[in-house]
DNA sequence: AAGTCAATAGTTGTCCTACAACTTGATCGA
DNA sequence: TCGATCAAGTTGTAGGACAACTATTGACTT
């Protein structure tokens, strides 16, 4: 696993070791690439062709690695352009993985899913959200306070601010009556993916209503999502009310 | 989205949308097999030249989508032998993910990781640890009390049940040393895949010494280790404390 | 001059064929 | 009965070809 960097390449075929597959010793070597910086954030790296002459292996074997790496969230694989650095490469920590929708989460577990809006309105960013969203402080947002629910219990409470931008009037209704994502792909807007950080907090001051629990103990997910090419659209602040939801992890290799 | 399963598979060119790669479309599909149970846990799913014939794609397309699910937990595929369905695909509910060793990950950050042992012991394992490792309780396993260091700082406490069985002596002083993982790859056991839930704790009883934080908040990961055949091989309570390690999740499509 | 459109080169997605590497079960022999 | 060998099935890798898409360039039109 010790990896040298320059001039030449590691030879895989020298690396002693070598347990796995091809694609695995590739996608090992192609990660700490990337995690040393070799290629700057958002930077296109070299063309499956060139990769695999690199390497000395087959496009196939470049491909299977790459899309790994991209699963993982250290990549953005375009067709017909390339492949680029994911553009927050640096602040991954801990984790990379894919979280499905909520309300699809909640329907698969067999439960109907549900939601109340307890605030939806224009307002002036705040200063936190401005940061988030890349843009000025005071520049219009839409906001929204809503409870998540399932078979009619909350699950949890979410507090979202939305970038108006130059979005138009009947979007932002339309935002506010349920499906936020709906809105945006009518508009050909994609959020294809976020960034979130996830944190334990207690706290009397989160939720409402009689569905808000005695402990104050939440998990709140904090999410960032934004656009394939690194805008930020939706900052979003959501506390899951701890034991009604069930985060599982599924850790490999 | 809708799926219809009898007797006819969906035709990929008639379902209109198909937005996305051929791939994804293939990938979305297999995956909604396998939650609604098309093939029980544990089975091995049709081969990747009969899933070809059955989707009118070629086998490179079909395994894009095959290795995308592995990814995602929810396949386990095996080299010269076939897929199969992951042994705990009803337990998912959200969040399929990867998630690095934890020393490795403080080490990338840039801090220097370290380890000190409270209590190492054998003793006879109680109810839940007997639950979860699937041994009689009372059966003899390996606890170990441990608090996980960042340059001297405490950022976890971990306490940890690693199921006795049939391990040489030798190889059970070598976990209580330090490296549980490195003392298992030498008797040729290898924890491929680990399953955990995420919760928030609020508890003034977790942790010891003068590293514990006044708050008493934790994230905790609540993990077991399988082996590839399924078997449970340890259990294992971490409390993450608030604030000193960062969560972070990435989100795709 | 500015904008629009077409051509073009480069890149990823898919297909096809072939073979290597591995797993599994059956067969055969001692 | 046990062990080795063999054979069939499956996934992993290779190589070449073309389709689909992107980004840039350059010519053309207004």
């Amino acid at each position: 696993m010790a990896i040298a960097k320059s001039p030449a390449l590691p030879s895989l075929a020298t690396s002693k070791g070598g347990r796995g597959s091809l694609a695995t010793q590739v996608r090992d070597q192609l990660r700490t690439r990337i995690l040393t910086h070799e290629w700057n954030e958002g930077k296109k790296i070299p063309s499956e062709f060139d990769l695999a002459g690199q390497y000395h292996v087959s496009r196939v074997t470049i491909r299977t690695a790459l899309k790994a790496l991209e699963a993982q969230g250290l990549l953005d694989i375009r067709h017909g352009s390339g492949a680029y650095v994911a553009n927050f490469g640096t602040s991954i920590r801990a984790g990379l993985q894919e979280l499905r929708s909520i309300t699809d989460t909640i329907r698969e577990m067999g439960f109907e899913p549900g939601m109340t809006h307890r605030v939806v309105k224009r307002r002036g960013a705040t200063a936190d959200e401005a940061l988030r969203l890349q843009i000025a402080e005071g520049e219009s947002v839409l906001y929204m306070e809503r409870a998540i629910l399932a078979d009619d219990e909350v699950v949890a409470y979410s507090y979202d601010a939305v970038a108006i931008r130059d979005l138009p009037e009947k979007s932002i209704g339309e935002m506010g009556k349920g499906s936020v994502f709906g809105a945006f792909a009518k508009l050909g807007i994609f959020p294809v993916r976020a960034l979130a950080e996830i944190h334990a907090i207690s706290s009397m001051d989160i939720g409402w209503g009689k569905g808000r629990p005695k402990s104050g103990l939440y998990l709140l997910l904090k999410q960032l999502h934004f656009l394939r090419d690194g805008v930020p659209v939706m900052a979003s602040d959501t506390y899951f009310v701890e034991g009604r939801f069930q985060f599982i992890i599924h850790r490999t290799l």
